[in-house]
DNA sequence: CTAGACCTTCACGCCGGCGGCAGGGTCAAG
DNA sequence: CTTGACCCTGCCGCCGGCGTGAAGGTCTAG
């Protein structure tokens, strides 16, 4: 498929999609005319992609833990080199610490906002069910 | 106290302390000298303009919630006017939506990093207790 | 009085994930 | 052949929470 199609399919910008290539974290085929030629694991590739970007996770990180991205129920022999691995956990670590600092926060909001209970206001809001972007 | 100090307690650059003033979120005394002067209750409003900040929050936002923080058992009558309280939900949402991310971000990586179930993972993982910064 | 730690106000720099535009090719339908 | 949708490669812009000097005043211990 095309560059359209991809963005389309994945909620990406054609923008964002050249420059993941840019960042090294795609490479489609090209076309004898130059266009951009993505397959279906590519669809994957860039939801992945978009997940690890929203996460804090830079270009460069991204560029370097793709490759073990396992299509689904292929897997991995050795997960990857060592470093690596010392790397990805700590990118966990720092995610992890960044969920309790989203909690601290969203309990402060709901003190804010009048709320006495706020752990147990998690439960208490279903609105906005999942808007699509 | 001056900047220094309350740089020390809370963490942050006098930089961004006067950064904070800027931007409307600390009105610190001025001495004869043109020297900030703060007071205990700065100490809190700094954690929780970091704590904010650290939640994605813009100086703006943080600007029109901080006058309803509460002093330790001090409780705020009118929750705020009505139009804020509905920006303080959506950005409550927004901080519960980029949780979720964060999860699914883990989940990947957790995956990659070659562990099996990822939900179970969340507990199993005593390493870096809470580093001061 | 003096040193040196601390403070003040500008004001430019930075980063990184794109947005957006210009100027030009490609491709399928009619 | 033409039209219109789509694609290409540059390349500048942006945002926002500070970092980092520069050039100069202040405060306190000795």
């Amino acid at each position: 498929m095309r560059i359209g199609e991809l963005a389309r399919r994945t909620g990406a910008t054609p923008r964002a999609l050249r420059y993941y290539e840019e960042q090294g974290l795609l490479r489609p085929e090209r076309r004898p005319s130059g266009y951009r030629e993505y397959d279906e694991r590519d669809v994957d590739a860039v939801h992945a992609i978009r997940t690890l970007f929203a996460a804090g996770l830079n270009s460069a990180t991204i560029a370097e833990i793709l490759p073990g991205l396992p299509s689904p129920g292929h897997r991995r022999p050795g997960p990857t080199c060592p470093e690596l691995l010392a790397g990805l956990a700590r990118e966990r670590t720092r995610i992890t610490r960044q969920m309790d600092e989203l909690a601290s926060a969203r309990d402060l909001l709901d003190t804010i906002m009048g709320a006495q209970a706020p752990s147990e206001v998690i439960r208490a809001r279903p609105q906005a069910p999942a808007a699509p972007r």
